[in-house]
DNA sequence: GTGTTAAAGTGGGATGAAGTGGGATAAAAT
DNA sequence: ATTTTATCCCACTTCATCCCACTTTAACAC
């Protein structure tokens, strides 16, 4: 299991379905995926099993922080669970596709345990003002 | 086991495929790779080994630091999985082809635990660039 | 040195999977 | 009941993967 990796360009079509990526298709257990957004750039989609783990962490949270349900809320009121079709497609309903600025295209990122969908032209911006982290760069890499 | 060593030049045809070294396909357990680059100057190709523990430093520091996600974004959204089909190639997908400046033909370089994808013009660049640093050979090789 | 065999690298066509669009049916909301 | 929204199904197109064949290089035997 090398994780989900690369980036993956696809068309939204009128009824807001996409192309689930066939690559991530294999790579994940099928059943249904968690599809939310915590971060303002993008929509983030979840493996049941990496799921488990940040529903987890959500819970212990609340639990936690007095004012932690609050918190929690906002992030799954916002949730929703997604399933491939038979043709390998998803649907993003339209709250997501609106808070994340998803329009025509979407661009799939694979980032090991999770798979981030963006617009593309959103991706970019953040890509290039992003410094280069060489200082870590030597240690995770070398 | 020595490790990956030496180097192969290869050519690149049309549709973006490239001769996997056939000494390099016996060093390596069966199976996909990681390719991805994380400096400008070529690409990086991880044996399966090698990729569990920098994917778990890629983790590691995603949680550890505030914005590590967007390292991490950075690292994966250029990576792709790639395995030697039949007749023993790989395919370099476009962005990477472009990432590294990669055209006609390819240099391929044994690190020891990874393999790097030069083109061939850059490599002799950065080799007669590169001051030969006598500090640390005597205590490397003494 | 020469001939033979096998392995490795290169090119290109064919088959099938993957992505896209749209209509029909079912479910849900108003 | 009517409108909207979601799901299923089928058709078309494009691109990647597989497969086969040719060339070159290396290895070996004689």
């Amino acid at each position: 299991m090398l994780g989900l990796l690369g980036r993956h360009r696809f068309r939204i079509d009128e009824k807001g379905r996409v192309s689930f990526p066939s690559a991530f298709r294999r790579a994940v257990s099928s059943g249904p995926l968690v599809l939310l957004q915590w971060q303002k750039t993008h929509l983030d989609l979840y493996p049941a099993e990496t799921w488990d783990r940040i529903r987890q962490n959500l819970l212990d949270h609340r639990k936690r922080q007095q004012d932690g349900g609050a918190y929690l809320r906002r992030i799954t009121s916002s949730a929703a669970e997604v399933e491939p079709d038979g043709s390998g497609r998803i649907l993003i309903p339209a709250w997501l596709r609106e808070g994340a600025g998803l329009t025509q295209t979407v661009l799939f990122i694979g980032a090991v345990d999770r798979i981030e969908i963006w617009n593309p032209a959103g991706f970019e911006k953040q890509a290039v003002s992003e410094a280069p982290d060489d200082g870590f760069a030597a240690q995770i890499f070398g």
